[in-house]
DNA sequence: TATGAAAAAACACGGCA
DNA sequence: TGCCGTGTTTTTTCATA
């Protein structure tokens, strides 16, 4: 199904070890993956073969899952987006899971936590314009059995961090 | 700064025209960066050399923004995620957006968003365990001036969508 | 938009410490 | 076991029609 992510759901016992090497190179890739193996061999310091070779076992032990490009929003029409936080009122896991897997199938979602506190879900949609992301709510959120309300929070600024930070010790 | 967002502050009107073939394109891109042209022509239909230059000219243009590797975290021991919901004191446009800087460069931050509603601010953080998120919450967080509350919603499933729907006529 | 050639990158493999 | 250099294949890039 999702070939980018052979190992997605590996204990983390199994997790093969890294050295800082491996996190030079991840950083790397995380902020720029269109680096070629030359241009990243001679940041960290190896020839491109080594390099290449650790990338590939990267991908190949699924530390490392797949790429994406990031889209311009507005190129697309899209001018606001928001967060919707939605209180459920059954929390069966069945119910839930499922209420997950409907909402991500809809175009304007962009991604969905299911999280514990005053609401049950956060999910930030990308939309049009006002008027479509009150017919969004109103049609695909709001008129979904078992959700009992929704806060609908603008979006007026973000910042994004590709890189993740490391917080296990390293070969 | 940022060479792969050479347009990010482009009004829409300035955004060139795109046609279905270029959404095309783009649906394959954000779903996995590491496609070929050659493999992206064979999908749409196209001479690898036009596709090849469709892509260029996006990038060109700013409508294709950086491409960005996803990495593991259980690989990197990132066990716990979160969202800190942050109400703020003051509204002074010049607080907010230095609050927004100034926490971005917190590493377990993963995205930011400056929102209306109930909160002021939702933060999307990664951790190792939750002893980790109470320091990084107290620390980094609650310390702050501004801040007056947090709510802290432990993540147990997310979902995520890479391709962005379009809301525009198309050449 | 397509063709084809040149340049560059990715990839596989054998040797070496 | 991990690193390096080389040869081969594939992809990208670009000039030209």
């Amino acid at each position: 199904m999702d070939k980018d992510r052979p190992n997605e759901s590996w204990d983390i016992a199994q997790v093969p070890d890294l050295d800082r090497i491996d996190v030079g190179i991840l950083r790397l890739l995380q902020n720029n993956a269109r680096l070629s193996v030359k241009e990243i061999a001679a940041e960290i310091g190896l020839a491109p073969s080594t390099t290449h070779e650790r990338v590939r076992r990267m991908r190949e032990t699924g530390i490392l899952w797949g790429t994406h490009v990031e889209v311009n929003p507005k190129a697309l029409g899209i001018g606001l987006e928001a967060l919707l936080m939605i209180e459920l009122s059954k929390h069966n896991r069945g119910i839930v899971d499922q209420f997950l897997d409907d909402i991500v199938s809809v175009p304007e979602v962009r991604s969905a936590f299911l999280v514990s506190g005053r609401y049950d879900l956060v999910v930030h949609v990308v939309v049009h314009d006002t008027q479509h992301l009150k017919d969004l709510a109103l049609d695909q959120f709001t008129i979904r059995p078992g959700v009992t309300r929704i806060e609908t929070s603008i979006i007026f600024d973000a910042r994004r961090r590709y890189e993740l930070p490391v917080f296990r010790s390293l070969r």
